[in-house]
RNA sequence: GCCCAGGUGGCGGAAUUGGUAGACGCGCUGGAUUCAAAAUCCAGUUCCUCUGGAGUGCGGGUUCGAUUCCCGCCCUGGGUACCA
């Protein structure tokens, strides 16, 4: 049988989508396999090769899952809102819901060549209003929620405005900002407005002033992990730090159980450990240092600065404190003395910019404000600087500098010449500060001589019962911005009424992104909604009406930012389970169904982003009950990222003659990429590269002796730039996809990044070619040979133990052994190719489904056959060839019995005449037999 | 700096529990077939001073036996950072 994929493939898949093989049942007998790819942004470039890496391996996965009796849930979707297609409506006008159109109809064809098992009758698109409709119905239940320490979990804002008319806040243990304490009488004095405004500290989506990273180049702000080394992920542009009026969303509320909740997730060390970083525990106490008045004389309990430490066994070696420039007390506590000083090093750091913040690191820098605190068990009086490098949004802005024990603290006191207190035992701080926590402590009065360990406990407890502190866990954690100043993202439901934001009500969702003529900032600096002509709320017809009706009565203007990218994203695992219902986001019975998702496959780059995040809301939707699971992704893996392998061919400088690699060091040479669609096994295709570009029409060539021009290469990122990208089309086009699919997968391990690299693709298209050969003579319906049948089960073994283990390599590995194998022996026994077709079905579906019809099965059942079952006995061996070594080192073979015991098999051994002359006359000292396993010989 | 992952032939990689290092594929070499080419098939392919020896980043250790375990170091990739 010849091997024609460019008429198979494309008729299998016309199959698949005409009788929606692929689809999953929302509910079933069996039992239920969730299989989740990471949705991608339909950009403009398409996909290359590394895009569907882990979609196939997914696929594989889930079409082995199909066999194995599961009912699979396999979907996909794309997260189409972004700023790419903005920014293409800025610069062309065009809508950004045409551009998204075309990019996601370019990605849907691209998919389709791959012969992936989706089901496409759950997709999803963020920025459809179908969908979007309910990312904003979950901003409103998160408006509408409080965090509840005591219960630990997210509760309605309607309880907490009942216990604040019955009991104040008083008796209240939320997450919030708030600090003030009111009584029961007090709020029900307040207005509407500081009601509100009290409310805002405590939801859980909420609107406040806070320091964002505002980025003036793209005319937004961004969260944390939008930017990288001080820039703008996206565009490397500066960032400043500025205080704006934002959504926020309190994730902190869940810092703690967002670090529990790895524990019981299946994912690999390594994103666990970005996530608890990210989160950023640390467990210590709050202290706090009295003020020294020196005027009064004597210090006075309500002023006081208070920290947060780590190292509160270190206390007594505290000699001086310094707050961030940015601190609300700074202003009060300076001297007159030192005013201007203080004044100047403020306006100098607060011109620094992020960036230059974090390179500028070896430079101390610091001011002292000329007052003082007193230590809280010596009573010393302690100097109270300013300085950059304590940040005002850590702990509590200020720190005790203990320089013994913290080397900045230890550099800042060398700078500027300030006490270094040694309160370690036996240890020496005259070059660098001491940070390990094992040592005795020492100079510390009823701390001495107790281990770190053990003066932590006491030193908090010391702090509680002289009530000037408790111990306390502060996370790096920081709420996340959700406001964007874009058009390309879900609206917010949202209308301002005297200033407080109100929620439009669930049932008149959607609110539909409005058109707009010009998608940039409006003059006066608002964001791109501030074009819209028709976006004002009509509370009495319930509906979006033009600005200029807006009479702040009945008709007030709405929300002109949008929502993150990150918002969508959070929460489409869930949609998939009930794509299509209009009345929920997603039905109790559904979710139920589905549960969690049971693999995960993506990157690890939102290691910090969206996988927070949808955890994050999967764990606020447990607690209100609308989902019974709370960790969204139960396993997870992460595949590495396909790098390109880009081609250079070498110029002469400023001529147009080109030098082959390996003669490119004699010349004084510029590398240039060249495309690599014309470069085959790093030989240039000279014609072909006359024709690329029009300088190079009359190039000339010093080729190697064979008349060859060849390429040198580097392996880089995939990029347009660099003329390396390889789209699956073209080898789909040239290979089929079958090929491609088992292609990517024998590259390598699937987490692990590794260059593209087309040489060896021929290896595994020949490999189905063999394939089909086995296929080609008449095939026999009686018993199978021995030896095939030891091939088979071998390979089964091989296989479901491969793919359990997601090692997709080695299992495309296998099936090249078992068919070079089962062509060795001429196997063309139905019953053995039968169960080989179906093993390899789900690693080259196409080829197999012509392959189980020519057995005689009727088409399309081979997604549902069932995968072979491994039978031990068959691969029972009575011999087994015993490596003998001496000393460790392999000399010869000896086939014994397996069921010799270890005495027989070493009299055996013994006896044997390779064995005398590696013996060599001496006697051994020790003979070690493992049964079934080895022989090895001490001289 | 700290945390995580990794380092094996010319190349991608395999070795799942401490037990024959280099499976499988690419590439390369030689041969068969062919008018020729493609395709296919057969044989070989870690290195060396080759009846032997060395060898899984480097140095040590544990063990009868180490790619695998332990200690120290080097390098590559990722994460993170004046986080008190």
């Amino acid at each position: 049988m010849e091997y024609n994929f460019s008429e198979i493939e494309p008729k299998w898949r016309k199959f698949w989508a005409e009788n929606k093989t692929f689809k999953a049942d929302n509910s079933s007998e069996k039992p239920k396999f969730y299989a989740l790819d990471m949705f991608p942004y339909p950009s403009g470039a398409g996909l290359h090769v590394g895009h569907p890496l882990g979609y196939i391996a997914s696929d594989i996965y889930t079409r082995f899952k199909r066999l194995q009796g599961f009912n699979v849930l396999h979907p996909m979707g794309y997260d189409s809102f972004g700023l790419p297609a903005e920014q293409y409506a800025i610069q062309t006008g065009q809508h950004p819901v045409i551009t998204t159109e075309d990019n996601i109809a370019r990605y849907r064809d691209q998919l389709d060549k791959v012969g992936f098992s989706f089901d496409w009758d759950r997709e999803v698109r963020t920025s459809s209003p179908e969908y979007y409709k309910w990312t904003q119905w979950i901003f409103i239940q998160l408006f509408d929620c409080w965090y509840n320490n005591t219960s630990n979990k997210a509760e309605r804002i309607s309880g907490l405005v009942a216990e604040f008319e019955s009991n104040g806040n008083t008796k209240v243990n939320a997450c919030s900002d708030y600090n003030n304490t009111f009584s029961a009488t007090e709020w029900k004095a307040f207005t509407e407005q500081e009601k509100e405004a009290i409310l805002q500290e405590y939801r859980l989506a909420y609107l406040a002033d806070s320091w964002v990273n505002w980025c003036p180049a793209l005319g937004t702000v961004l969260a944390n992990d939008e930017i990288v080394n001080g820039v703008s992920e996206r565009g490397g542009h500066p960032v400043e730090q500025k205080l704006m009026r934002q959504w926020s969303m309190r994730i902190k509320a869940y810092a703690e159980r967002l670090i529990q909740g790895l524990e019981n997730v299946e994912w690999t060390d390594s994103i666990k450990d970005i996530q608890r970083n990210w989160i950023g525990k640390s467990i210590g106490a709050s202290v706090r240092f009295p003020l020294w008045r020196g005027i009064e004389g004597e210090a006075t309990p309500e002023h006081s600065i208070e920290v947060f430490t780590t190292r509160p066994d270190t206390i007594f070696g505290v000699s001086f404190m310094v707050l961030a420039p940015e601190h609300p007390l700074v202003e009060e506590i300076t001297t007159v003395e030192y005013k201007d000083a203080v004044e100047n090093y403020k306006k100098a750091a607060s011109l620094k910019t992020e960036r230059d913040r974090q390179s500028d690191v070896k430079n101390i820098t610091g001011q002292f404000t000329g007052a003082y605190a007193i230590h809280p068990f010596t009573g010393d009086k302690v100097q109270i600087w300013i300085g950059d490098y304590v940040l005002a949004s850590y702990g509590t802005g200020a720190v005790m500098a203990v320089p013994c024990g913290d080397q900045r603290d230890w550099d800042f006191a060398k700078h500027f010449n300030l006490e270094i207190k040694n309160i370690f035992a036996d240890k020496d701080i005259t070059e660098a500060a001491y940070t390990e926590k094992d040592a005795v402590i020492a100079n510390s009065d009823f701390l001495n001589g107790l281990a770190a360990k053990v003066a932590m406990q006491k030193a908090i407890e010391a702090i509680e019962t002289k009530e000037i502190g408790k111990g306390k866990t502060n996370y790096r954690l920081r709420d996340a911005v959700f406001s964007r100043q874009r058009y390309w993202g879900e609206p917010f439901p949202v209308y301002y009424k005297n200033g407080l934001p109100v929620m439009i009500e669930t049932q008149h969702l959607p609110i539909i992104l409005p058109e707009v003529e010009n998608y940039l900032p409006t003059a006066d600096g608002q964001p791109p909604l501030g074009n819209a002509k028709t976006w004002a709320w009509d509370t009495t017809k319930n509906d979006v009406v033009s600005t200029e009706l807006i009479d702040n009565k009945t008709i007030f203007p709405l929300e002109l930012n949008t929502m993150p990218g990150w918002a969508g994203s959070s929460w489409y695992f869930l949609r998939y389970m009930d794509a299509q219902n209009e009345a929920e986001f997603v039905s109790k019975k559904q979710a139920d169904y589905w549960g969690q998702v049971d693999l995960y496959i993506g990157g690890s780059e939102h290691g910090t982003g969206h996988l927070l995040y949808s955890r994050f809301w999967t764990k606020f939707l447990f607690d209100q009950g609308f989902i019974n699971f709370d960790e969204p992704f139960k396993k997870m893996i992460n595949q590495g990222m396909i790098l390109g392998r880009s081609s250079f061919v070498y110029r002469i400088k400023d001529t147009n003659k080109f030098i082959t690699n390996s003669l490119k060091s004699n010349y004084d040479t510029i590398p240039l990429h060249v495309d690599i669609s014309i470069v085959d096994n790093d030989k240039l295709d000279i014609e072909a590269f006359k024709k690329w570009r029009s300088d190079y029409a009359n190039a000339e060539f010093i080729c190697e002796e064979d008349g060859t021009y060849i390429c040198g290469h580097e392996v880089e990122k995939m990029s347009k730039s660099k003329f390396n990208v390889q789209t699956p089309d073209e080898l789909v086009e040239k290979f089929g996809a079958d090929t491609l699919r088992m292609y990517e997968m024998f590259l390598g391990p699937l987490e692990q990044s590794k260059p593209w690299d087309t040489k060896g693709i021929n290896g595994v298209h020949n490999f189905l070619r063999k394939l089909c050969r086995l296929f080609e003579g008449e095939l026999i319906a009686g018993e199978p040979t021995k030896e095939s049948l030891k091939t088979l089960h071998r390979t089964i073994k091989k296989i479901g133990d491969d793919l359990e283990r997601f090692s997709f390599n080695t299992g495309v590995s296998n099936f090249m052994i078992c068919v070079n194998e089962l062509t060795d022996q001429k196997c063309n026994n139905k019953a053995i190719l039968k169960e080989m077709v179906i093993l390899l079905s789900s690693y080259a579906p196409h080829l197999c489904e012509e392959l189980w019809v020519k057995l005689g099965n009727e088409a399309g059942t081979l997604s549902y056959a069932k995968f072979p079952t491994f039978d031990e006995s068959i691969l029972v061996e009575a011999n087994f060839s015993y490596p003998v070594s001496f000393n460790g080192k392999v000399r010869f073979k000896v086939e014994l019995p397996l069921a010799m015991n270890a005495q027989e098999v070493e009299k055996e051994v013994m006896s044997k005449e390779e064995a005398k002359k590696y013996l060599d006359g001496k006697d051994p000292k020790k003979v070690i037999v493992v049964p079934g396993r080895i022989v090895n010989v001490v001289l």
